[in-house]
DNA sequence: ATACTATATGAGTGAAAGCGAATATAGTAA
DNA sequence: TTACTATATTCGCTTTCACTCATATAGTAT
C-alpha cells in the first residue's frame, strides 16, 4: 500500500467523513448515501479511491456492497489509529454524521426503510 | 489550522521528503533545493504550501530564509508526531536524503559553498 | 424470460494542482 | 547610487480531481 495514495485519500473531506462512519459501523453504500446526504455516484467513487488506497475493504452480500474499515492498514500504518481516533471527531460534519448513524442503528431500522425515506 | 489543509499538503512525495530533513534540522531554501536536486521554484512552492498548511515556519536572517518544522503544530495534531517519526523513514528517497543532509552537515559547509558546487 | 434494484462507470465540466521558464521583489554588498 | 543574490511570484501548460447526469452491470425477484 502507497502512503502518498493513503495520504491523498485522506485530504478529502468527503471521505473522512465516510471513513468516519465507517469507523464505528459496517455499512452498505445506501446508508452511507442517506446518512451523509450525497448522490449514489459520488459516494460510489468515494469509496472507490478509499479501497485503492487500502483503507477500506467490501463485501457483497446479496444486492447490497458492505463497506467496512481495513484493519490491516491500521496495523502497517500505526498514525493511522491516531488520526482516526482523534482528529475525526474534531470535524463538525463528522459528528453530526455519528448523530445520525447512532439514531439510526438504536432506530432498528434497515437501508431498505431509509429509501422508503422514512426518517429515524 | 486546518486538518483538510494538512492532509492534502501531506499528499505529495515532494513535500514529505521537505518534512523529512526539516524534521532533522532547520534549512534555507538552497539548502533543500541542494539537498533534494529540485529547482527553486518547485522548492520555493512547496514550501509555501506546507507553510500555509501550518507544517512548517520560516524566519528571515540576512539574505537566506530558514524554515522548521512548526511544533505548534504537532501539539495540536498528534497524529503527526507518529507520522513523521514512522512513516517518511518507510520511503526510499527520504533516507537517501538524509544520508545527504548527515554528510552536508558533517562536512562544516554552508549553502554558499553548495551554490559554488562543491560535493560534500 | 422480464422487471427491478444496488452499485459502478462513462462522459463532460470546472476547479485545483504541479511543473518549468521567466520575471519580480527585497534585501545585501560595493 | 548600481550590481548582485536569495527567494517569491507570474505565466502558460498539462494533469488530476471532484462533481453531476446519464448509462451500464450484475444480481434478485417474479
Amino acid at each position: 500500500m502507497d502512503l502518498i495514495q493513503i495520504m491523498k485519500a485522506l485530504g478529502d473531506e468527503t471521505r473522512l467523513r465516510i471513513l468516519n462512519i465507517l469507523s464505528k459501523s459496517e455499512l452498505c453504500v445506501c446508508e452511507i448515501e442517506k446518512l451523509m446526504e450525497i448522490n449514489q455516484s459520488n459516494a460510489s467513487r468515494h469509496l472507490n479511491k478509499l479501497t485503492s488506497s487500502g483503507l477500506i475493504k467490501y463485501e457483497k452480500r446479496a444486492l447490497y456492497v458492505y463497506y467496512k474499515i481495513n484493519k490491516d492498514i491500521l496495523d502497517e500504518f500505526s498514525f493511522l489509529r491516531v488520526f482516526l481516533s482523534t482528529e475525526l471527531n474534531k470535524i463538525e460534519k463528522c459528528r453530526a454524521d455519528l448523530t445520525k448513524l447512532v439514531d439510526y442503528k438504536s432506530s432498528g431500522m434497515s437501508c431498505d426503510d431509509l429509501k422508503v425515506g422514512k426518517r429515524c
